[in-house]
DNA sequence: TGTACATCAGTGAACGCGCGTTCACTGATGTAC
DNA sequence: TGTACATCAGTGAACGCGCGTTCACTGATGTAC
């Protein structure tokens, strides 16, 4: 679909083209957002558009490649707020403020678009495998995270409470790989509890946004989502 | 759909009707499980049966009350599980294997039926609202839970890591009300913390059948989970 | 600068498809006398 | 026990719909000489 671009500038029709192909994706989005997913329809993409059906496959080889970019979009915008709340912070803040910046960014951001949230982080659209190229977008979140915790115990200003040893030998070896792979330079030990934040922060918006708190909660689900993410930290050894 | 059962025993036809309900459901659950909520389709299921599509129409009044029947079907089977693990509990268990027991049963109801984990705790269904009875339904696993937690609290083997006070203002009138409506018995810190080990529970359980965490924990997904909730246990002030 | 040609964004008609739902009906099952 | 009638599960044809995708095309935009 999009060519490999040269050094060159681009053309005024490669222009157009670019733009064309943003507002198709810009239409889809409102689709997905107002409806979700699994509610993205060419059809109606060409018609806010004025365009034919057929001249979407100008620019995407079918459905599933424009659902892919938006993904792809979506994973991107989550990841640029979080990396621009990090970028926000000075480097002496303190690691449980530091973390609750970018994890307070990545809720609001979720509140905001729930649908989006529900694309990414919820149940798997049906039928649809995400392609490689998109796992270095949906890492951009985590890293900054992972970033916040590598740097807050290479200065020392954090010591995970967890023992040496003490994870079950088969998590170990999983934790290991890992590290190897992803989270270089945490031990197996940090990298577990790298895993467990993660999925309570996961949890804590996810179970907000698909609704599953007491309906009493809609009065305060900020303050329950820092309770939650400031408890975790403290579990984990975050002063 | 369903008409008001007297008192009299049923009749052979009352039967044979009811279990061609069963049928449908079942059936119907078979392409839930197979594809997701979203696959499913009237006419899909009436050519499973070797029926005609309209005579569904007798037993459902259309597909989005056959999706709501098999929604509540699945909080029902999920939440007996956990109430069957709950019975098989000695009452002088310790209380983090007791819940660490019912969170197990759920994992693995979860892992064993991930599109129907998915149905009940993922992406709301597109266009697909929940009527009230089925709340009922979904509270079941949450009762097992919230029980577990006040008879720990009641025999005092529980003393709940957190300072009465200590929540922030509009938190705690939220929780308030959630302790006059459904929490009945527990202060409002302690509802806060039972959701904080709710979103958590979810969390973990989600971020795993969603595929969120990094792929080699698919070498020890089980062992990740315990460590998730034990530790979650301890930092609640379970022994 | 002007002409001839190539590129390619977008059109319009059509394809085959499967969906949920309706409606008048048939024929077996059950009921009343 | 036998007959007349009511109920109702299931049929079969049809409805209108909107979808993704294809294909031959047109005409404006850009390129080469």
């Amino acid at each position: 679909v999009t060519a490999a671009p040269a050094d060159r500038p681009l053309t005024r029709r490669e222009r157009t083209y670019a733009a064309t192909a943003q507002e198709i994706k810009d239409v889809a989005r409102q689709l997905v957002v107002e409806s979700g997913g699994a509610a993205l329809n060419l059809r109606a993409v060409a018609r806010a558009m004025g365009m034919t059906p057929s001249a979407l496959y100008r620019y995407f080889d079918s459905r599933d490649a424009l659902l892919t970019a938006l993904i792809v979009e979506s994973y991107d915008s989550v990841g640029s707020v979080a990396e621009a709340a990090a970028a926000g912070l000075s480097p002496d803040t303190d690691p449980v403020e530091a973390f609750l910046t970018v994890a307070h960014a990545f809720r609001d951001w979720a509140v905001e678009r729930p649908h989006e949230f529900g694309l990414l982080f919820g149940t798997p659209v049906p039928g649809f495998e995400p392609p490689e190229h998109t796992l270095g977008s949906e890492l951009r979140i985590a890293n900054v995270l992972l970033e916040l915790l590598t740097a807050a115990l290479d200065t020392g200003r954090v010591v995970l409470d967890v023992e040496p040893g003490s994870l079950d030998p088969r998590l170990h070896a999983a934790m290991q790989e890992v590290c190897g792979d992803k989270f270089t330079g945490l031990t197996p030990e940090a990298a577990a509890l790298a895993l467990v934040c993660w999925s309570a922060l996961l949890g804590a918006i996810a179970t907000e946004v698909f609704c599953h708190y007491p309906p009493q909660v809609g009065a305060a689900p900020r303050e329950l989502f820092e309770l939650t993410i400031r408890r975790q930290l403290r579990s984990m050894g975050f002063a």
